[in-house]
DNA sequence: CCTTGACCTGGACTTAGCTCAAGATAGTAT
DNA sequence: ATACTATCTTGAGCTAAGTCCAGGTCAAGG
């Protein structure tokens, strides 16, 4: 698969992917032999993941981390075991409090549709 | 209050207290005489409702769209209306994409605990 | 072959949301 | 009065996460 496609296919632009790769947030491309890139099964496998994390708001960093203990191999388990655990407390903190906002935007909701009625 | 109780008490700079009076993401707080600012209720109350607004992940501009709005009066009940849902749709959007990754997290977490027993 | 449109890399630029610094004024304790 | 601490404003600086650009290579249709 061309960038192009996984661009299209994933909805990020193709400097964000490359961007992904540079950074270690996805491990380096399966390349052609002439050195453009042709994403195969595993690639996407990692940028549907990236993607997924950072939408949920993980940062650049914590990913990085991550694809980088896991290409570290079988010794770094407990490190990442860690590091998702720590992720994942971040992330339900930060449920929580998106949950207290969306209650109070529809408590502000009713209100003004009362008024507007 | 002062500006350092009202930091004290929320969790927030006094610089980030300033700056958000400053963008208008709350009104200009009650000041004594000589300048310094003096929260009242009111003054908390917009703090409170900044702070949980973009822990939730409102962008700085669409809360001071909505305080622009609130402190135009009546007539703009409509809009605020709108915005609210609005920002109330994205939320869920967020929410979502949030649930798939602890749902992801959780998974990745179960298999390693796994494989360290 | 040759052109035209994808792709490459490296580095500069942008945006959001703070955070820090400087220089001045105010409040408080001795 | 003196000294020390808290606040004030204005404006510059910083970090995260992309995004854009220049100058060069590659591939596919005619």
């Amino acid at each position: 698969m061309t960038i192009k496609e996984v661009s299209e296919t994933y909805g990020l632009s193709q400097d964000t992917l490359r961007y992904y790769e540079r950074v270690g947030m996805i491990p380096r491309v399966t390349r052609s032999q002439s050195g453009h890139r042709n994403y195969q099964e595993k690639d996407l496998a990692w940028v549907e993941l990236a993607k997924c994390l950072r939408n949920a708001g993980l940062t650049v960093e914590a990913i990085v981390e991550y694809v980088r203990l896991s290409l570290e191999g079988d010794s770094t388990i407990g490190q990442r075991y860690e590091l998702l655990k720590q992720q994942r407390e971040g992330l339900l903190v930060q449920r929580q409090q998106m949950d207290e906002a969306i209650g109070r935007l529809e408590h502000k909701i009713d209100m003004y549709a009362q008024k507007l009625k």
